[in-house]
DNA sequence: CGTGTTTGACCGGCGC
DNA sequence: GCGCCGGTCAAACACG
């Protein structure tokens, strides 16, 4: 593997790994308090055909391993972006359907809801213009965590997607002007428990402390065009609408802070987990101390700031003001 | 007033 | 070259 196609790759992805890990042991159930280890997702790369398949605690074992993809993922440090959570993240830059259409790509792929996935095609990605050689990263999400992106978006249009039941919202970053960060969000045709969400460039600043103004976000007369998976249609409720429905077949809008409802679920399993958390963070500490973060460190100001995170606080926990 | 969503129109990449 | 389709724009409107 070379630094060329690591370059190819999502700059975040590592970190996107090691996060979703703890968020994943908030999120899913496959992750039990009796099995703290199985919160170490399978990492595939899928790199020119070559299948390249390990897990974390192999990595973390293997220390020349780590210590290479440390390298590796040292220059892009400053660009890790803070991603929530979890399930399955995929780089994608290139032209074929399959990765025009990456909600079907990821069902070709199984993609269980604890795995990671990384692939790119350096030699597709080379052919293309504007659009195919943007690269995006696809990320398999439950509602819960679509509803943790922090990131302050505002939604700038919807259409519906050829051969997809539900319709694909589109959300740029509303955090900065200058900001490029794109982010589309399509309920799952195969489980419209989960949503797709794929990122598009960077974001140009860190993380706001908060989001923005919350105006406009709880439209009344959407109540009216909230429709369920069956109809085809999908509008992101707002955050009154998925308090009244927890898990219901809509999902916050990624600009609404979490509904009391929802905060306090999270609140309810983040006491519950309290103390593997607490180990987690020691975990991570040991993963990602030093100079981990020192690209971030330079760039946020505030060290280790990161791995605050708790999705049971975002609001309190990311941020700070770009 | 600031910030958000909605939605039809438009643009441009891409396949044939 | 043409048409399809995904992505973006921008006006209108909602909300706090």
């Amino acid at each position: 593997m070379i630094m060329s196609d690591f370059a190819d790759m999502s700059d975040w992805d590592l970190q996107a790994v090691v996060r979703g890990c703890t968020i994943n042991d908030l999120y899913t159930s496959t992750i039990t308090d009796d099995n703290p280890s199985s919160c170490f997702a399978p990492l595939t790369m899928q790199q020119d055909g070559l299948l390249f398949t390990s897990t974390f605690p192999d990595l973390f074992e293997n220390t020349a391993v780590f210590d290479e993809l440390h390298q590796l993922y040292k220059p892009f440090y400053p660009m890790l972006n803070p991603l929530s959570p979890q399930d399955v993240l995929t780089s994608i830059s290139g032209s074929s359907r399959e990765e025009r259409e990456p909600e079907k790509f990821q069902d070709k792929q199984l993609l269980a809801s604890s795995s990671v996935v990384a692939t790119v095609n350096p030699a597709r990605a080379s052919k293309s213009k504007r659009r195919k050689n943007q690269q995006r990263r696809v990320l398999q999400v439950t509602a819960e965590g679509l509803s943790s992106d922090t990131w302050a978006w505002r939604k700038y249009g919807q259409k519906p997607i050829k051969g997809s039941s539900y319709p694909r919202s589109y959300y740029r970053c509303s955090s900065s002007k200058g900001c490029l960060a794109r982010k589309q969000v399509e309920r799952s045709h195969s489980d419209p428990g989960m949503f797709i969400i794929t990122y598009t460039a960077e974001h140009s600043h860190t993380q706001p402390t908060h989001r923005n103004s919350l105006a406009g976000t709880t439209r009344h007369k959407l109540s009216s065009t909230v429709k369920t998976p069956n109809t085809g249609n999908f509008d992101m409720p707002t955050a009154k609408d998925y308090s009244y429905s927890p898990i219901s077949t809509a999902a916050p809008s990624p600009t609404t802070p979490l509904s009391a409802t929802i905060e306090g679920e999270f609140i309810h399993q983040a006491v519950k987990k309290e103390s593997r958390e607490e180990d987690e963070q020691t975990l991570e500490d040991m993963i990602l101390s030093d100079d981990f973060f020192a690209g971030l460190d330079e760039l946020d100001g505030t060290p280790m700031s990161h791995l605050a995170f708790d999705p049971a606080f975002p609001d309190h926990s990311m941020g700070f003001p770009c």
